[in-house]
DNA sequence: ATAGCCGTTGCATTATACGCAACGTAAGGA
DNA sequence: TCCTTACGTTGCGTATAATGCAACGGCTAT
């Protein structure tokens, strides 16, 4: 809509692939260099790009900054919230989006089934470390010895069959959790719920927070839910890109 | 120069603060809201900028991307060189830069001294383990079983009377370099020469270079050299921040 | 139901971003 | 040393694109 500033913008694109001339960068905009050399003085003047010797520009350190203080308004809640609702109405099914917080896991977000047969969870409800994914997904990068701690101050209350009631057996499911990238709840919290659990990441690539989709066994049978795990991963993806992350190599 | 870019990156400026809402950042580059509206919808349309609701704007996540770009086309020595000049010019004294790279500390960068009596070095040269400052620099924050396997693995010939000669000795020294947040190099290497290094920082907080500043003995005496600490650590800091590295609270 | 508050759109106006051409400067070769 | 070439830089007239205005439309709240 304004063409200068979108000229502008492009050569800030064109500048992230490395350092450039004023001619090479006149011919991606296709104008006059001279038009070129006002877009990067203004641009330079808010150091979104500065000098490189006398012939290269290149971005400048406003990115940083800029990058930096985004990232400390953001919270997770607003930033995942497209990818959450997208996954919620393309299956139709319970997504919970989780954070620790000050020892406790906490339900920071959730859209509801659109299936008739909904979970009972609500917003701002502490999770049970012992017997949820997200609980599994939140812990299971802690530095080790605080994850023996927290795994030893748990009390396993037994909820189901398969509720895992040891600390050792915890351990070990986060050790598989982590090496995974994904948590499963297999029944261990409700009889008749099955949940799948991923990491949504920030900038140092720390677990920010998880997200989940609780399904009822009736619905799905535990391979079917094993099934949407490349999708849970791809809008984890998504959520952690908009929370700052970026793939590493 | 260009007054439409100008109020665009104002405006991103502004959205650093916290989302705004249309009327908000009108009043701040004081044109009508439809003007600015065209500017959001420009900036939109690269993802600088993004909605927040219906009434709000926020910085969106090209800065993030490009802020990672950026960080990878930047190699410290052209980031360093303005502040490392600057030091060396104000001071006269030879200032050093140096990596830590494949296990070996290499000097990356050099600024002549401006007095008659220069050091000997060069460019691309290693630097010794033992009784250099810009080695205790790079090292001192290396996970502590890899900085056991470094120092033992020095051959710690002794240079000077000053050189520290045993693995327990230069732990214990590369502890005080990392709570001090400087190192110095008291005639270790050579017998008329004394440094004081320290360390530059990039975007993930870890250290990725050292400035070191050399000074012959007849000139400044050891307090004298600790004096100059202030002004090193305020160069390594803006060198720092070329880096991409921003304060931590 | 109505009023008030925003965001949005179309249009006329003129400020402003643009291309042009001349100038300055630094590097390289004869 | 001087000339050539290849840049970046500057001043200026012009056309275009950015601007302000005013009317519209969708909310929400009372």
């Amino acid at each position: 809509m304004s063409q200068s500033l979108d000229r502008a913008l492009t050569l800030v694109g064109e500048l992230a692939t490395g350092p450039k001339t004023l001619d090479e960068l006149s011919n991606v905009i296709e104008v006059h260099k001279s038009t070129t050399m006002r877009l990067l003085r203004t641009l330079e003047s808010h150091r979104f790009v500065q000098r490189e010797g006398v012939h290269h520009y290149r971005l400048g350190t406003a990115l940083f900054d800029l990058a930096n203080r985004a990232l400390e308004e953001r919270d997770v809640r607003r930033s995942a919230e497209n990818a959450l609702r997208e996954l919620n109405t393309r299956t139709g099914y319970t997504v919970h989006l989780a954070s620790y917080e000050d020892g406790e896991v906490i339900y920071i977000d959730k859209y509801d089934s659109t299936h008739p047969m909904r979970m009972y969870s609500r917003i701002g409800r502490r999770a049970p470390l012992h017997c949820t994914a997200v609980a599994k997904v939140l812990l299971c990068e802690l530095p080790e010895p605080r994850r023996r701690e927290v795994a030893h101050s748990i009390d396993y209350v037994p909820l189901t069959a398969n509720t895992i009631t040891s600390p050792e057996a915890y351990l070990a499911e986060l050790d598989r959790v982590r090496s995974a990238g994904y948590a499963v709840d297999n029944a261990e919290h409700e009889d008749f719920i099955h949940c799948i659990a991923a990491p949504i990441r920030g900038a140092r690539n720390e677990v920010v927070a998880a997200v989940s989709m609780s399904v009822p066994k009736v619905l799905l049978d535990f391979d079917g839910l094993l099934a949407l795990q490349p999708d849970l991963l791809a809008t984890a993806r998504a959520a952690s890109v908009e929370c700052g992350w970026s793939p590493r190599e």
